[in-house]
DNA sequence: CACCCTCATGAAAACGTTGCCATAACCCGG
DNA sequence: CCGGGTTATGGCAACGTTTTCATGAGGGTG
């Protein structure tokens, strides 16, 4: 148990051998002679010895470690894509750097901020919404990135088509036979974001096709602002009988608020989410399931490939998926919230 | 616009200075002209160059990185321990490198397979509920180590009471007035959980203390665990007035069924869960925060402070809060589940 | 004016690896 | 038995920093 961690040298020491073919051994390179190949294999191992990185590195240039940039860590949407992410990076025996960016986005200076430049060998963005300056900026670190939940052309990227989903929630709203169908989105002042744009066009673009008018109401992001919204809905004076919410939390605040006022959901006002969180599952809430974990899975090994110089598609469309829960069926036939 | 990163060479050639005083300023260290200290400064802006932490590292011994590991990253749990974590090092300039080993820990060697040894400063686990050995084998590494969401005597931790956070929910509900009051637990054969231990411990404590046997159910962990649960405490030939839920997760799974069953929460029976989980809020349900950003928060800071060899409390135990919500009440006088 | 101190700066030796080149040992065919 | 090729091994110079030590320029004091 030495205070000291063990260094190449020792091992070779040990095996009685010089560094450069304690070197080959640990790297799996040929040109050893299998006898000493076991010995000095069982002499690092003695000494529980693993390579050092950051001294590989310095020579390789490969530092074995991929950065991953998210604005926030908490959502339950990030930790699943990254749960993917880490997944895929082992796979490859790469150490997985996380930054957290969340409030420091809106200071200019973040990209230049993370020490990134020598210290990554590729950078995967999560939902990060890059502006073209901001994606050119982080180019400038000299690493391959991979954009997930965005798509941007000419550069990596794994996301899905947000219009194509919230486009077969409305239509499923519609084969319902409801013909009233609102939409909660939202809008929130220090993040912008494309995701959401999308949505909002999806249900619009179906509605239009239809020939019903959409009818979108736009909140702070969060539970709170499915609340007000449904608040807002319910006072009008011909209520919606469907309501599709831009994610599972607005949809969530949305039923609270049906719950207060005693409206039956799905009986007097059909529910829907986006997302299929967690929560959506244990509410009986139908959404669509965009699958994080798999997102994140596919960028890493994209990463991973664009490393090893074998990718061949860069850009990724992840499929989604309707789920049918009990938030959701055709309306009444009589008017009224309440039978 | 460089292709290949700017090196310390470059920025010293620019400003016309040594290696050595480019170091210096970029180190904040003393012993350099302000105005030479400002001209270099501004060359190392215009070349975007940074430090690369690898070749410093090489000398110095630090890395500059912080390893986290963690058993899951999915759960909501993780994400907000994580964001805390995160912050506290970025306040320090410390990259967090993170390890997701989740089913690998059955296998003996997850704390080996890490590349830990050199590549680290320091080594953050959440929940991981080491045994003694496995503390040793990665004290073996040879960094400092803090463990969040676990107590190790002569180990830096950052906890929360569990046995007093249930105790404390349990008494809740006996002060309410109810007598008849069940637990809904966990057990899962591929992880053992302390904390869950101690939180049915705690509300035993506390039916003892109130003179009332305890009623728990153990069930598999997670929403259908609590669903399953409740429905054998509803075919009860008395059923609960009240139910502690190990955590929230069960609880809205309980909460599942009692609304199927049609149930209603809190008239008939009060329900309670543990985490302040992100739905326990738009579920209105009633719960104890245990504050996992603060948590982490309070772990990274811990760490850098240990890292600076300034630590003075190297057990840090976090408060829990009730968090009063809809889902509990008053025992109805009248007998039975349907008024 | 000589002396010693302080302060700013530069030169050079680490740090722990990998890559390249040289060397030694061996095998095979002529 | 010798030349030429292959194969295993060692030596040494990088890689990009920090750190230690040396040097030299001023500046105050006696």
């Amino acid at each position: 148990m030495p205070s000291q961690p063990a260094s190449m040298r020792d091992v070779a020491h040990r095996a009685g051998v010089s560094l450069s073919t304690v070197s080959r051994v640990l790297r799996d390179a040929p040109g050893v002679a299998p006898e000493v190949r076991q010995r000095v294999q069982r002499a690092a191992d003695e000494l529980s010895y693993v390579v050092s990185r950051n001294a590989s590195g310095l020579v390789t240039g490969r530092t074995g470690r991929v950065s991953v940039v998210v604005p926030f860590l908490r959502p339950w949407f990030f930790g699943a894509a990254l749960s993917g992410i880490s997944d895929a990076l082992r796979e490859a025996d790469l150490d997985m750097l996380v930054y957290q960016v969340g409030e420091t986005r809106s200071r200019e200076g973040w990209a230049r901020a993370l020490p990134l430049r020598r210290n990554t060998d590729a950078v995967v963005t999560v939902s990060m919404d890059l502006s073209e300056e901001e994606c050119r900026r982080l180019e400038d670190v000299g690493v391959p990135m991979v954009l997930m939940g965005q798509k941007v052309s000419g550069r990596a990227s794994v996301y899905i088509d947000d219009r194509a989903g919230t486009a077969g929630a409305t239509r499923h709203l519609l084969n319902l036979g409801h013909t009233r169908v609102a939409y909660i989105g939202s809008r929130s002042e220090a993040w912008y974001s494309t995701s959401s744009r999308h949505r909002l066009e999806g249900y619009e673009a179906a509605m239009a096709e239809a020939g019903l008018s959409p009818w979108p109401v736009v909140k702070a992001p969060g539970h709170t602002g499915g609340e007000l919204a449904m608040g807002e809905l319910l006072s009008d004076h011909e209520p919606p009988t469907a309501v599709l919410a831009e994610f599972d939390d607005i949809a969530l605040g949305a039923h609270r608020t049906l719950r207060r006022a005693g409206v039956r959901v799905p009986d007097s006002i059909s529910l829907m989410g986006f997302d299929n969180h967690d929560a959506a599952a244990v509410m009986d809430l139908t959404t669509v399931d965009q699958a994080p974990y798999d997102s994140g899975l596919t960028a890493g090994r994209l990463t991973v490939d664009i490393l090893n110089g074998a990718a061949r598609h860069t850009h990724v469309e992840m499929p989604t998926q309707l789920i049918l829960r009990q938030s959701t069926a055709a309306p009444r036939t009589t008017r009224g919230l309440f039978p």
